[in-house]
DNA sequence: TTGAAAGCGCTACCAC
DNA sequence: GTGGTAGCGCTTTCAA
């Protein structure tokens, strides 16, 4: 292993003192003389030592590492949810040990497996594994923590306010007048996508029970924002508002608009949902998710679980905030 | 620690085999009889056993992790690079041990030294940091490759071709008739907006002698990047090229020379660096890197150093390639 | 082919 | 206050 050359025993010897104490002024426990601890700094910078993890975890049976298990996700989302967690985990004193698995749901049995006797407790992120193969993933007694992912069997569980962001949204279409709100939804395996979809039908519900409700059905990405609004226009342009799933699709639907000589938002509204980097350059009103936040309550469900482990299990929505811009509101 | 409640011997007592012997059917070292191997396995699913790593770590002296220290980044180059990173990481068995290290030369040797024992090797990207200060807190011995960091001593080390890609750039201004070419430059202690503004000085001056070479400094925003076209406009706008040092700066010259009535690319080309998604949506043209690709050659460069570690250090270049879109090409 | 046992580097307990 | 030392869970000789 890199840098192991000189370990607690070269540092004793050269200090003249026992590794006890060597390991006593290096964690700062059990009393030592000031004499001593000099000696055995002298020798440590001498030697440019610095201790063995993985022989202290083993001792000490904790590691000062959380594991992190996520999807292979592209962009801002997953920097965001790194940084949040990097940041809680850091303060509190513990290094994140990373691993993206893929759709496969052997490579989740592996990098769970991996982690084992590595961390003291997960993050994971498992939209797509199904909750019994989760389980049979996560190593025996081994804390953990749900992002947005199905179930929670005894873990504690964070999720996105998808159906607060969405309710409030179609509020603010509703209130700026709009009559006819279609929504352009995400394919239906996505987690979210479903639970937005749900959240539309929902709020239409009940904030506007006379009104028609229309779904249109996408994949998540600009190209089929596009397509959608295409067909919208082809139809004659039958609403005044279109709700997308996520943003990616309102900017394809707020391009095809545009082009075709359709006015936003005097004609149409549009809005987005998760308020990417690009929405605030596009002026699309949208919803946006304290990501950063999101991991840095992981963080401290997990530490919580780990220092007491009998908590009862919960589930926490995770902050959402009406972001109104251009897209959804009549110039006054 | 986590999960550790079943250890080889609880394995081995339910197997009646010995320890060894169970080690030898889990790392399918040394032979053993098919029946020993089914013994075991049996065993080791009974009770959901997987090994603990730390364990294995101090007696093999080895980690098969890889620690990755960069600093606090955000968006696109901090996902892409992690993601190349663990997919080559990943492929060769490791797994990733993350930190972000803030400003703060202390941090790093914190982070540095928390990797001990715990890793085989690290890629460390630390552009702020200088190169004794980050050579000090190197673990002793640990194989390591830099990213985008100032020297290289005794390391592999990788780079953005900024002065490719800045030189290719700045050979189609010219070759699409620009004449007065003005660069945006970025802070002065940044690493790469030095070497993009020093490209441009040596571009110009192999490229077009007779022309007029003039930087103006600004902080890789894009407010910085408005705030410079406006002084542009307000001289007058004595150019036909503005090549910014990166993207938001270029976009932040964008929208200012819009909303001033100039036309780009007509009277102005606008050019930026990086290619960050916006690029694409605002078709700007820019300088793409390839991200991943930065990562994934980082992780083979550590491995190499691992099994080698002779090797000479090496300074590699990673490829730019140049995105040409509508705000450098006149109509045609 | 299998088992016993010696470490890997460190912490923490127990004596002094 | 300090030192000796047993173990943490695993791999890997060395004998049998």
């Amino acid at each position: 292993m890199a840098g192991s050359a000189v370990t607690i025993r070269d540092v004793a010897r050269l200090a003249g003192f026992s590794v006890a104490s060597v390991s006593r002024v290096l964690n700062e426990s059990g009393k030592v003389t000031d004499e001593t601890r000099e000696s055995v700094m002298k020798a440590v910078n001498a030697l440019g030592y610095s201790p063995n993890i993985a022989a202290r975890s083993l001792s000490t049976a904790r590691s000062q590492a959380i594991g992190v298990v996520l999807p292979d996700m592209h962009g801002e989302f997953f920097s965001e949810l790194v940084r949040g967690i990097d940041r809680a985990a850091s303060e509190s004193g513990y290094l994140l040990l990373l691993s993206n698995i893929h759709a496969d749901p052997a490579m989740a049995d592996h990098a769970l497996a991996a982690m084992r006797g590595r961390v003291d407790g997960v993050i994971v992120m498992a939209p797509q594994l199904a909750e019994t193969e989760r389980e049979r993933a996560l190593p025996r007694g081994m804390p953990a923590v749900l992002i947005n992912s199905p179930g929670n069997q005894g873990h504690h569980a964070l999720r996105i306010d998808n159906a607060g962001g969405v309710k409030a949204m179609v509020g603010h279409l509703l209130d700026t007048g709009r009559r006819t709100i279609v929504h352009f939804g995400g394919a239906r395996q996505n987690f979210d996508a479903f639970e937005r979809q749900q959240a539309y039908r929902e709020a239409m519900a009940e904030l506007a029970p006379e009104l028609p409700v229309r779904v249109l059905e996408g994949t998540f990405d600009e190209a089929s924002g596009a397509a959608l609004a295409q067909r919208l226009i082809d139809e004659g342009l039958p609403v005044d508002a279109i709700l997308a799933g996520n943003d990616m699709m309102a900017l394809g639907a707020l391009f095809t608009l545009r082009n075709a000589g359709v006015s936003v938002p005097e004609q149409v509204a549009v809005a987005g949902f998760d308020d990417v980097p690009l929405a605030r350059f596009l002026d699309l009103s949208t919803v946006s998710v304290d990501i950063v936040g999101l991991g840095t309550r992981a963080v401290e469900l997990l530490l919580e679980t780990m220092n007491a482990a009998t908590q009862p299990p919960r589930t926490e929505l995770s902050n959402t905030r009406l972001i109104l811009r251009a897209s959804t509101q009549k110039a006054t």
